[in-house]
DNA sequence: CAGCATCCAGCTTGATACTG
DNA sequence: CAGTATCAAGCTGGATGCTG
């Protein structure tokens, strides 16, 4: 299990020392912010999230769920019936990270007739090659 | 150059199809949001910037910035003196960008003691092996 | 159903060397 | 100074098979 690697480099986000840089890697991370997205709307058990999460291996959802629990963002709820039931939802702490990163994504989205435009521009410039 | 690969594989984020993915990975990515966030402060040089996003390579820097700059987020204003000066700023776009991502980050740093805590509990039920 | 363990292909990154 | 080109190494993530 090399779950948990934590790496961790010796790099911060704006010159400070920044304890925040790996539980921002669990939320920006490929699956997180998409995991956290999925839970935004309710609870939902391991394999209806890893539909919703369309793409994610169950080997990356399992890491980003223990990720995404181990900080305190996700609440695991194990029933011991047969076959297994668990369910995930946030926690308060992780709807509040969530709807900020909604909020970030849906500015994103709300402008990306300027981002597309950029491209172009971009593309025409230096991508004349 | 294989800088920019746009893998944008088929998920996306709310079930929703989603044109913003590969924006957002450039903003989330390994040194997106310390670029923009290093950028946030003001006009920047290549090597100032390059210092300021401490760890950086100047090949990872020079394809953020390419990819920061495709999506319109970052302006970059070439002297063609010798030795050549180069500056980068942020975009009214990417300044919003930057602002909810700080804003993101911030909510995080605010409540890193919630998150360590829930890591202790987590450590000590599972960690225990 | 809900996961864990292993294998390994390929992308991402960092070092290094070079250009204008 | 401001990059580009090339290359090796290592991590990331997918496929597969197994457990309770």
């Amino acid at each position: 299990m090399e779950s948990t690697q934590e790496i961790d480099l010796a790099y911060d986000v704006f010159a400070k020392a920044c304890p925040s840089r790996g539980t921002l890697e669990h939320i920006t991370g490929r699956w997180g912010g998409l995991t956290l997205g999925a839970l935004h709307d309710g609870s939902l058990r391991f394999n209806e999230l890893r539909r919703r999460v369309d793409g994610v291996s169950e080997k990356m959802l399992s890491q980003t769920l223990q990720a995404l629990e181990r900080d305190g963002l996700v609440h695991r709820e194990a029933q011991p019936t047969n076959p297994p039931r668990v369910d995930y939802e946030l926690t308060p702490l992780g709807r509040g990270v969530a709807e900020r990163l909604i909020g970030l994504i849906q500015f994103l989205e709300g402008r990306m007739d300027e981002v597309l435009e950029a491209r172009l521009r971009y593309d025409e410039t230096r991508g004349a090659r």
